[in-house]
RNA sequence: CGGGGUGUAGCGCAGCUUGGUAGCGCGUUUGACUGGGGGUCAAAAGGUCGUGGGUUCAAAUCCCGCCACCCCGACCA
């Protein structure tokens, strides 16, 4: 299509508000793509609605290949629908909630799970109805404790989630099979895109083991750890990432006798370790958890220990304690005897109801500096075998194993000898397995050929599509502006117009196109009577990846300028007649 | 939710300490000169100084409350 640039609204600026500091938000502001309207709200302008909706089409046109069908769910909801799976809970203040006239509360979706397997109920009662997946292109609201980072993280944003319905787990029309299916259309949505990313492993979903994958911008900017072992490929969110085995050895000699030091008001490890002249490496720290709705005989307690600078996960913990847990609430704790800030392993022998989780690397050498179970206290020459003793040998109150974060140079878990290396990601798209979770809290059930009630078995599968467009930015820019990737650029071609008011000029540009068009290439024809500075710098800033500019110098020698966006260099100059066949060529190579 | 910061013209900012007619740059409008990387000159339009209260003869400026927005942290199926 064929867009004049006085007939749209792209409002440039030479400044960007002082609140944007990302790349993204500066860049798509004064591109005149987006404006702020409140926190983490934003106007989708013509320019920006545009990319939008290149995301999309590619999404959907991957999405039905995967065969998936297209439907719209709505974005308000009755409160009540969330009751069931106790999302109204888990979901917490992030749920927006909305009262309306009659004092009824309502929800404004976060994502449609609960809205969808409503749906389900009652349309699809037999196995036979399945394999279904179905998928939406939809506005999704999250009250976010702080919204930041312009698009990135917003408050109200464009996401396409799909879900899937099974009968089974594994075979045809099974949910891996699916799953394995979304995994494909994402590889393809993402690369299609012109994105730099990489699918990692994430934070598994309620079935457990590898059954979920975040798809990753690949971007210094960006919030998420990665790690990736350069010798197998595998590639995990810190929140996910194992690590390789470690030695440990809980049997070291003591180095000295056990000392108590004054370390007032020093709960934090930083600030210890200098006042005590040792290395946080050379600190242990115990990180108090509570188990929740834990069975008859399991513990009140999980403590995880691992080296003063290194961080615990609450996932690892999870794993290998074999518990639920949460972060304890400071009060709670304190009342239960732990002195938070200062707490040591030793506790496991002192408070009733603790499970030890030790981290391998917390467990070697003599002499630790650790916490003394008293208030602005710590001791010196912490031994395990001296002063923690026979627990360390009973399997029900002391783990050795993974509780941390991995590090850039931890041992791969996948290739002996080989080391992690870490990249930062912006997570565009989310795949993983539900199982049950929905279906069982809701009743969505089919008979299977027995007449047997089955719960369904589900996965879900989304793409932040707004955040997509900003992602994009943050990977794929210059000191002058955006540079899109021809697939979601707003429009393939800009012309730029010389003098909008020479009728040769004009004729020319009109011609090219009109070509253009035919050839089913966007054009945005820059027709506005403005300096030839001002024209060239909003083309650097909107970031066009074709440029075409129509003046006296090039009509002269009987052609007109051409350049890519991406390239620093000088516009060549191509005959008239050849820059169609130009421009489809540098389409069909990328940019 | 804890800590910090900012609200003055569309955008970026000064003015506030020490109360006394609302300022600057960019942008916008009009005209002229210009015409290949945000040009020059001239004239002009545009502001409940976030908001409510208080002090005062007088408040953008001092005091109190509230709101909005941003940053760091916590949080983030």
């Amino acid at each position: 299509m064929l867009q004049k640039w006085s007939q749209t609204l792209i409002p440039t600026t030479r400044e960007a508000p002082n609140d944007a500091e990302l790349p993204s938000h500066i860049m798509l502001h004064r591109a005149g793509f987006i404006r702020q309207v409140g926190a983490g709200i934003y106007d989708y302008l013509p320019l920006g609605w545009r990319v939008i909706n290149k995301v999309s089409a590619i999404v959907r046109e991957e999405m039905e290949a995967a065969g998936a069908a297209e439907m719209l769910m709505p974005a308000l909801e009755p409160f009540e629908l969330f009751k069931d799976t106790k999302r109204d809970e888990t979901y917490g203040d992030n749920l927006f909630r909305v009262k309306d006239r009659k004092g009824r509360m309502n929800a404004l979706a976060p994502t449609h799970e609960e809205v969808i397997t409503q749906l389900l109920i009652g349309a699809v009662t037999s196995y036979k109805q399945l394999p279904l997946t179905l998928y939406q292109i939809q506005t999704k609201f999250r009250d976010e404790a702080r919204p930041r980072a312009g698009l990135l993280r917003c408050r109200e944003f464009l996401m396409k989630d799909a879900y899937s319905f099974h009968f089974g787990v594994e075979g045809a029309g099974g949910l891996n099979e699916t799953y394995d299916a979304m995994y494909r259309a994402y590889t393809n949505i993402f690369t299609r895109c012109g994105l730099d990313f990489s699918a990692v492993e994430a934070e598994s979903g309620p079935i457990g083991g590898s059954a979920s994958h975040e798809f990753m911008v690949n971007c210094a900017s960006g919030e998420d750890t990665i790690l990736k072992c350069p010798a197998s490929g595998y590639a995990a969110n810190v929140e996910k990432c194992e690590i390789g085995d470690r030695a440990h050895d809980l049997g070291a000699a003591p180095a000295g006798d056990l000392t108590e030091k004054h370390t007032p008001g020093m709960p934090g490890i930083d600030a210890v370790a200098g006042h005590l002249g040792v290395s946080p490496s050379g600190m242990l720290k115990t990180i108090v958890f509570k188990v929740t709705g834990g069975a008859a005989g399991a513990p009140s307690w999980v403590l995880a220990t691992v080296r003063g600078d290194h961080d615990v996960n609450e996932g690892k913990v999870k794993a290998l304690s074999g518990c639920a847990v949460m972060l304890a609430p400071e009060a709670e704790a304190k009342k239960a005897g732990f002195a938070i800030g200062y707490v040591s392993p030793r506790v496991v022998n002192t408070i009733p109801g603790c499970m030890l989780l030790i981290d391998p690397d917390a467990t070697h050498a003599g002499g630790w500096a650790t916490g003394s179970d008293r208030a602005d206290h710590h001791c010196v020459n912490f031994n395990w075998r001296r002063d923690v003793g026979g627990a360390l040998d009973d399997a029900s109150k002391v783990r050795v194993g993974d509780v941390r974060n991995a590090l850039e140079g931890d041992p791969s878990p996948r290739a002996a000898g080989s080391r992690l290396v870490t990249a930062r990601g912006i997570e565009v798209g989310h795949i993983f397995k539900l199982g049950v979770k929905y279906s069982e809290a809701m009743g969505l059930w089919v008979l299977d050929e027995k007449q047997q009630r089955r719960s369904v078995i589900m996965g879900c599968y989304g793409i932040g599509v707004s955040r997509t467009m900003a992602a994009c930015v943050e990977m794929s820019h210059d000191e002058n502006g955006i540079i899109w990737p021809a697939a979601i650029a707003p429009y393939h071609v800009l012309i730029c117009l010389m003098k909008p008011d020479d009728a040769r000029q004009r004729e020319a540009a009109g011609e090219i196109a009109c070509r253009l068009v035919g050839e089913g290439v966007d054009v945005l024809l820059d027709d506005r009577d403005e300096r030839p500075g001002v024209k060239f710098k909003d083309a650097d800033l909107v970031g066009i990846p074709l440029r075409i500019t129509i003046g006296d110098k090039s009509l002269e020698q009987g052609g007109v300028e051409f350049k890519h966006r991406a390239d620093t260099g000088k516009a060549r100059l191509v005959p008239t007649g050849d820059v169609v066949g130009v421009c489809l060529e540098g389409l069909r190579t990328g940019v």
